[in-house]
DNA sequence: CTAAATTCCTTTTTT
DNA sequence: AGGAATTTAG
């Protein structure tokens, strides 16, 4: 018997138990909203009878997902496998494959992510003459998503709109281009799987009765970071019986470059009949030390429903700034800190960094490594996205979907087997001439035009290659089949051929994917009583993230974005890089709805701390290769005292006096510095503010004596005072 | 066709 | 700075 009394209090109990209204939980940070969850779905199972299959539970991350349905097995004591648990992507992926025959797409369709995609634009460009520098990618791909995010393709925008701009005119015939290659590719990307999804539900009828009827119960977690698409599915399916329960909090909305809009939580209340909305402000994770911080934080946002985080658990310790002369020192001296928090008996896993850019983890890593602290990285570009992955995956991907040229292209000559660029020109060339597609122009070769007997032998060589594991896949165990492919192709041996130590650990990335692939096979074997062919692991592999990898009982310190922590908690946190231009991101700080955002980043980075939290900012940073002065970050101006420790540092004076950067002595005479002083022939004595480059070449950024601010070559400077 | 050389381009955050 | 993409040389 569950015991929903002891485990809730009033408020969440209500959320429980509440099955005759539409419920939105507004939920600060720690207030157990994930638990509110757990226990309704429990509370429908086990009292209501309902069916584990009826239950629609929508969470931000598939970590989030496996580790919501493991805590309601544990507490219900029984798997509830049948349970649809996972994020839009995952549950309209699943949606889309088996309804595919209203698409025009095959069930065996290919996910394109940013890779994939810029690299359909860039052919794109080059087929149509568009030019990079007046469409840039992630441009255009901003804007691509932002319309379907709004569901909206590319015919569906008004003629109006686009008719005096030359610019928006040439977007939108982009736009139509690659939703056509995507197509022909039998592709989507990520907002496609949301956007097909939600027309389907709003298009077909019957689907839509069909999908209603199944999904009796809805929850969604995170509500504050849906999108209009997602806004539309949850409503199609839910605006007939209104079981539906939502949960967020304003202040945690870190999604809107996504298309994420506040609008879903603030206008619930209107989508949906009869709403009960309930209020969680106790917090069960944090001292009061850290949620006063946390609410004198997110008090300067303006555009915010008030609410002020408590809790029960004690003062505690006060939060404390640190002050570093640069990056490096800021990452080495949290290194060493957590290294006494280690010796004082800290479990590392309880230990986590924060930062803003995944670019910053690279300096913790090398401090950590150094000191020998085990750490990981939750998410970034750690696996999924390295090169000999990605080639791996391709050969998957076409072999399952000959359709996919991103995926084909990609392999035809990797490793190189002597089909270089002329003969593949030809090939799509010939392809595209007849109407078939490239996989099928290879698989026939002699009679393209114009290639030569030596080239015909390779390309057939390649295509008998394909169909026999394409073949193969269909019957065989993915595991048996990934296996054959890496040793067949000897991209492991070939690897480990090289000195490079990259190389290397390229051959080590190629283990553990086979690992992962027998992995995922002995769950699935598991759960479905027979082993899984390639169609049954692809769909998985599509959207899997670094984020899902990182195993919960690892001793390591945990590196991460601020995004990635969303819904996490440690014991200790550090979140390093409070400047301006970083946290406010610089790309992030023209409107006040911007800035507003990256302080409900920062806000979400504080509150994932239960006892100890250390911020901290360095005074100079490098980006690329230039040393820059930071500013402390205008989120630490306007804190009082009482809530954050800062270390005898005045952060409204400017510095005059600072401790220069170090730097690597190299042997130049003229090895500029910032801070550095130089002279120069006619402004005379001046301050370094920027270094790009070095020596003679050298663009750097000075302030003179005389007050001009100039930014000159280094060649135009001396390092000495002339001689009178 | 491959390998070397050169240029380009990046850095916001993620499913 | 460092890696990818493109151009050039062999």
């Amino acid at each position: 018997m569950i015991d929903y009394l002891t485990g809730l209090n009033d408020r969440q109990r209500e959320v429980v138990t509440d099955l005759e209204h539409p419920i939105l939980v507004l939920a600060g940070a720690g207030s157990g909203k994930t638990r509110c969850i757990i226990y309704r779905a429990a509370y429908l199972i086990k009292e209501k009878r309902i069916p584990p299959w009826q239950i629609l539970i929508v969470t931000f991350t598939n970590k989030a997902a496996r580790e919501l349905q493991t805590r309601l097995e544990q507490l219900l004591n029984i798997p509830v496998r049948s349970l649809w648990v996972g994020t839009f992507h995952s549950i309209c992926l699943r949606i889309l494959r088996y309804e595919s025959s209203f698409l025009p797409y095959k069930a065996n369709f290919s996910i394109y992510a940013a890779d994939e995609q810029k690299s359909v634009l860039k052919k794109i460009y080059k087929a149509h003459g568009f030019d990079l520098q007046k469409y840039p990618l992630n441009k255009v791909l901003g804007r691509i998503g932002r319309y379907k995010n709004r569901l909206m393709l590319p015919e569906d925008i008004d003629k109006a709109e686009f008719e005096g701009s030359a610019f928006l005119a040439g977007f939108v015939s982009i736009y139509h281009h690659y939703q056509q290659t995507l197509l022909l590719n039998q592709a989507m990307d990520f907002d496609d799987i949301l956007l097909y999804t939600a027309r389907l539900l709003q298009e077909n009828e019957e689907l839509r009765a069909k999908y209603q009827n199944i999904f009796q119960y809805i929850m969604i977690d995170e509500y504050q970071d849906t999108n209009k698409a997602q806004f539309e599915i949850i409503h199609q399916l839910a605006l007939q019986h209104q079981r539906v329960c939502v949960v967020g909090d304003d202040d945690q909305a870190i999604y809107s470059f996504r298309g994420a809009t506040l609008r879903n939580i603030l206008e619930f209340e209107r989508d949906y009949k009869e709403v009960r909305a309930i209020r969680l402000e106790q917090n069960y994770r944090s001292t009061t030390a850290i949620l006063d911080l946390a609410n004198q934080v997110i008090s300067h946002n303006k555009n915010r429903h008030v609410k002020e985080l408590w809790s029960e658990l004690g003062v505690g310790i006060k939060p404390l700034l640190k002050i570093y002369p640069d990056a490096n020192a800021e990452a080495e001296q949290i290194a060493s800190e957590i290294q006494t928090l280690q010796e004082e008996g800290c479990e590392l896993r309880d230990i986590t960094i924060l930062y803003r850019t995944n670019a910053q983890s690279r300096l913790f890593e090398n401090a950590l490594m150094q000191k020998k602290i085990p750490y990981s990285i939750v998410g970034s570009l750690q696996f999924y996205q390295r090169k000999e992955i990605k080639d791996l995956i391709a050969y998957l991907s076409t072999l399952s979907n000959p359709a996919d040229n991103e995926s084909l292209l990609r392999i035809i000559n990797e490793p190189p087997r002597g089909i270089g660029q002329i003969t593949v020109t030809r090939l799509l060339g010939f392809a595209l001439k007849t109407h078939i597609s490239l996989y099928q122009a290879i698989l026939n070769p002699s009679a393209a035009p114009d290639l030569k007997p030596a080239a015909i032998k390779r390309v057939s060589d390649f295509a008998q290659m394909m169909q026999a594991w394409s073949q193969a896949a269909l019957t065989q165990p993915v595991a048996d089949l990934v296996k054959e492919i890496v040793e067949e192709l000897g991209m492991i041996s070939f690897y480990n051929k090289s000195n490079d130590p990259k190389d290397i650990a390229r051959a080590e990335n190629l283990i553990e994917f086979v690992a992962s692939v027998n992995e995922f096979a002995e769950r699935f074997a598991q759960d479905n009583e027979k082993a899984p062919v390639l169609n049954d692991f692809l769909p998985f592999i599509a959207l899997q993230t670094d984020l899902d990898m990182v195993s919960d009982d690892l001793q390591s310190v945990r590196l991460m974005t601020l995004h990635n922590a969303k819904g996490l908690e440690f014991e200790t946190v550090y979140i390093a890089g409070l400047e301006n231009e970083l946290l406010p991101h610089r790309m992030s700080m023209d409107t006040r709805e911007e800035i507003e955002e990256e302080r409900r980043l920062f806000y979400v980075g504080i509150t994932r701390a239960k006892r100890r939290l250390i911020l901290s900012l360095a005074l100079s940073r490098r980006l690329y290769d230039t040393y820059n002065i930071t500013k402390p970050s205008m989120f630490l101006s306007g804190l009082s005292d009482d809530v954050l420790d800062s270390e005898d540092f005045d952060l409204k004076r400017p510095r005059s006096t600072y401790q220069k950067p170090r730097h690597k002595a190299r042997d130049s005479q003229k090895f500029f510095r910032i801070g550095q002083r130089v002279w120069h022939d006619e402004h005379q004595e001046g301050v370094v503010l920027s270094v790009n480059g070095t020596d003679q070449d050298a663009v750097l950024v000075v302030s003179f004596k005389n007050g001009k601010l100039l930014k000159i070559v280094g060649s135009y400077l001396k390092t000495e005072p002339a001689s009178l």
